[in-house]
DNA sequence: CTCGTATGTGGAGCCGGTTCCACTTACGAC
DNA sequence: GTCGTAAGTGGAACCGGCTCCACATACGAG
């Protein structure tokens, strides 16, 4: 099934992949006892073969996740295929925090995703940078948008508002911040 | 010397203060181990004692850098005194933010105190507050800044900057950030 | 087939956070 | 001064993250 990295051992890649399975499940969860100890037990490994697979917490998260995180990056097309630029890169945003706040355990290692610089936890990264980029130039050439801020710099602004907006339903005050990213980016 | 907290036991009294002191000091060492464990160790009073004054992590270092954070606050005022009130807040934002990545344990206790509903943690999140407010409203007086974003949502805006900023020292995203909160600030 | 080794594995153990509870003590009432 | 009790205390114990290392095993070379 799942294929990440290359020329694994036939038997650590089935170990891989029930890790994988264990973590969808335990992070779908109501309750989600999401304790990696939890997830190894559930997968039927020990926990070091679990951090040999998964260094960091992130790591799991964005493995375990990547498919729908390719599937919201994926999405902005739609968007800008209906609105138009601005307003689809606004939208996108919306759609952005929502994914965030709602998958379990996302919110805590989006700062490790998103400034991946090394390894193979750019994927996801990399995927949501090219989205954003995409709806931005478009903007610009729209004349909607500014065209001098890097959509680096856009894609971490979302990021600071998915964190602030973490602790407390503060769903609102997400929205007034990303207006407020959106005002910045006009031009003047 | 410490006077937080209304009626403590003198001796309850005492020991507060020890730990106070003793958290100021393993914060500012540059080793820093400061785990909580050690601190009241150094305290020389028992774990129990230092949860049972600062229930969370967020509280202690509230409350050990509640004069420096209260020096930044004032700072507000020199900086309305030198500068147009708009510049006064961009100034004052890179401030904020150099002293929230410098101290140690600062960056981690952000959103506990910017988001502190209940309990002692407010005192420090009101003074950054009417700092913001002061500048806000005299460049909003003066025209250089929009007069209908809340106090509330700016300070949020710089929580969230430094938050994602954090992670590695991106000093110069921060600055980019900023640049960019302010451009949303300024009236169309 | 067999065998050496790179690859992979499990769990014990350490660390920091956090809770709980049996014990101690300050201090106001008398 | 003495005493009852509310307030305060220490540390054991539990939990999750993470590391380390002695042991196991897939699999290609021969």
């Amino acid at each position: 099934m799942t294929n990440t990295g290359r020329s694994l051992r036939a038997d650590a890649q089935e170990n891989q992949d029930r890790i994988l399975e264990a973590a969808a499940r335990a992070f779908s969860r109501p309750g989600a006892d999401t304790s990696l100890k939890a997830i190894a037990k559930e997968a039927g490994v020990g926990i070091a073969t679990l951090y040999r697979r998964f260094p960091a917490r992130e790591d799991l998260v964005e493995a375990t996740y990547r498919s729908e995180t390719e599937r919201l990056a994926a999405s902005a097309a739609d968007l800008l295929a209906e609105l138009a630029p601005d307003a689809a890169l606004r939208a996108w945003m919306d759609r952005f925090v929502d994914y965030m706040l709602t998958k379990n355990g996302m919110a805590e290692a989006l700062p490790g995703i998103l400034a991946a610089r090394e390894g193979l936890r750019t994927h996801s990264r990399d995927l949501l940078r090219a989205a954003i980029e995409r709806m931005l130039t478009a903007a610009a050439e729209a004349g909607t948008l500014r065209a001098d801020v890097p959509a680096d710099d856009v894609m971490m602004a979302i990021g600071g508002v998915t964190l602030i907006s973490d602790h407390e339903d503060q769903r609102e005050l997400a929205t007034r911040l990303l207006d407020l990213v959106v005002a910045g980016l006009r031009p003047r």
